[in-house]
DNA sequence: GATGAATGAGGATTCATTCAT
DNA sequence: TATGAATGAATCCTCATTCAT
């Protein structure tokens, strides 16, 4: 009734919307890392929540919207946890440790993380929910660009941007192997894909460096 | 009661059903293609080859029937046309060129029949179907491992087993990234995904060299 | 083009025609005890036989005309096998002997002929089948009735025909019984079917052999 | 905040779905007796109860889980209506009133229950459905032997066993009789059934008695 | 907000039956 | 006749979504 109870209130239940936004969001990574983003169910979704699907409705209003929220928090995740790793690096700082530190921090947020993957990939994406997956690809792309015009001044924009989706698709091969993988084998996927990386971008490092 | 009537009618028959099968697995791979395999519908499949729900069954008795058989002809397919693609390459041939006609070779396939690339890939492949692609995944590791065995004598298998692991998921990122594009982007893309591969084989190639 | 020709022509056909007829009236006989008829197939019923599906339907129109010329068929051979089995007994005849041998016949036959109980049995005979299955009924029924008259003179109709459905349903209940077993078992629910029939019928005769 | 809040409103809604599972079940009840378990088709329920086949699922996770609910929920009620049908009786009940109170109650909840007959019968009861028929007759010849054990004391189990499956056979045929008939015709068979079952125990009661 | 019942279109699959060959 | 391909309605069942409470 007062100034608390207008303030307050919303405020409670504002937290309470979050958490169980949070907690849907929770189950929805599990169902999708388990079956997939198309074969995953709502109602799936609800249940690993521990909720009624009606509740699942109260917070977005269909399938889609789960996944493309589930997209957005992971990309601010990321910007919060590793929010430098892809940041354009300093000058001279040697390519191997630019792309080693790079891969290592976004293995480490995918390793922890095992639905970025589940929602990066995959042609069976239908419907609305592909601009979800646009979306958060554009932004990924756009940050790898950055760090390749840092490390390769003078490259031209096209050029720029091709070397940033093969870079990417590098990546998520790389990943893909990773992800499938255990323990000492691992951990040499994971060099395999900093190797690929360095080797590939080496030449166009240097022939940068050579126009400057 | 000559040779014709007795063996011409049967295979009339038999040749309508072939044509439907063919025609069925070319839906198959349209729809397969469009929405991928999981959300792919039998329905959606006959309707596409212009014929009733039942009529599919006739010939395949599951969905994933059709995509295993699709993978098997693909496999065949592969095999006639581009048999030595991926076969041993006469000792000196530069790293290069194999690689270049490899790829080429591979590319235009897929390019040709875009479905190999809807079944080799995805995680959220469900049931049974999951040995089909798993079989074709290990026959076409099998083939690299040959390619690179030839290419680096004296390296230890599970390098050799890791490194077919990694080229054949370098090949794969480029392909979608190839599949998504037209003309000269396309061509581009060919390029590059051969360069990361080169770059990526060169010293692999060189240290084995070295050793031999 | 002769008389032969006129003749010996169709009666071939006929000939050939009978031999498929049998063949498919065996195959639905297997079919029909395995899955009972409403579950069987006509595809099933043909793959059975060996044959196709069309072919099936050129000799029956339609899925219960087979359980109703298999009815028919069933009852012939019973009539001749048997025929005198349920005939009205010669006066004097002892009841247990009367019951016996009619249980012993129909229990013989009902045995090799599995099928029988398959077509009689069951309410959930649905649709026109069910005509087939009354007509068998009352054929029966009929029978019964008829020996029933020649042990209980002078006994209503109403009476006779009551009785004669309590005869029936407790041979069919003491058959299903008997085919669920085997050896000594078996032996013994036989001797119990005909305990019952003649304790049952025991009184009922004598009381019309008293009013006689 | 009081009792009422918390409690009621589940409960309301259970409520809700414990109605609409009665429904449903007397929606199976009905078509299981028109069509047999077989032939009954879920949507057919669905319609005949006046919901969509969703709703059906959402009570039920298939078709058999219908039926065995069913049973169970004939059984239960049996138990509390005519609980002591078939117990033991007090030494000295002449047999004719034991067999025919028994008779009479089993005909009257058969006969307000015709699903029950329905249940019980039939070979062609396929898949798992065949366990709770199994489990159903196993309860019932329970019984039975019990009732029996008590009128035939000294009797071998052996025999008690086959007794009680003539029993159930011969009270199963004369159920179908009577559910076949209505008026004085009715009764007429009601009748008939237990002259059948007192004809055929006095014997063996008789020599048990003279045994002991 | 939360619940869970309700919906109904759609998916895979079967099957009696027909038809071209 | 025989074949087997073709049909399409009907089955069981699922799922995204809505709605009354």
């Amino acid at each position: 009734m007062s100034d608390t109870s207008e303030k307050e209130q919303p405020r409670r239940r504002q937290a309470r919307g979050e958490r169980r936004i949070a907690q849907l969001l929770k189950a929805a990574s599990q169902v999708f890392c388990t079956t997939g983003y198309t074969a995953a169910s709502t109602n799936a979704i609800a249940r690993e929540a521990g909720v009624s699907p009606g509740t699942l409705y109260q917070f977005f209003p269909n399938k889609e919207a789960i996944a493309i929220e589930l997209g957005d928090r992971l990309m601010h995740e990321m910007r919060e946890a590793y929010g430098e790793a892809l940041a354009p690096v300093a000058p001279g700082t040697p390519l191997e440790e630019a792309i080693g530190s790079a891969v290592d921090r976004f293995m480490a947020f995918n390793t922890d993380h095992p639905v970025f993957f589940a929602l990066m990939h995959g042609p069976d994406i239908p419907g609305r929910m592909a601009e979800a997956h646009d979306q958060l690809h554009t932004t990924v792309v756009g940050r790898i660009e950055a760090l390749l015009t840092s490390l390769m001044p003078g490259t031209a924009q096209a050029d720029i941007t091709r070397t940033a989706h093969v870079c990417l698709g590098i990546y998520k091969a790389g990943l893909e192997l990773v992800l499938a993988r255990e323990g000492a084998e691992r951990a040499a996927y994971v060099q395999e894909t900093k190797d690929v990386l360095i080797r590939y971008l080496e030449p166009l490092v240097g022939a940068s460096l050579g126009r400057a």
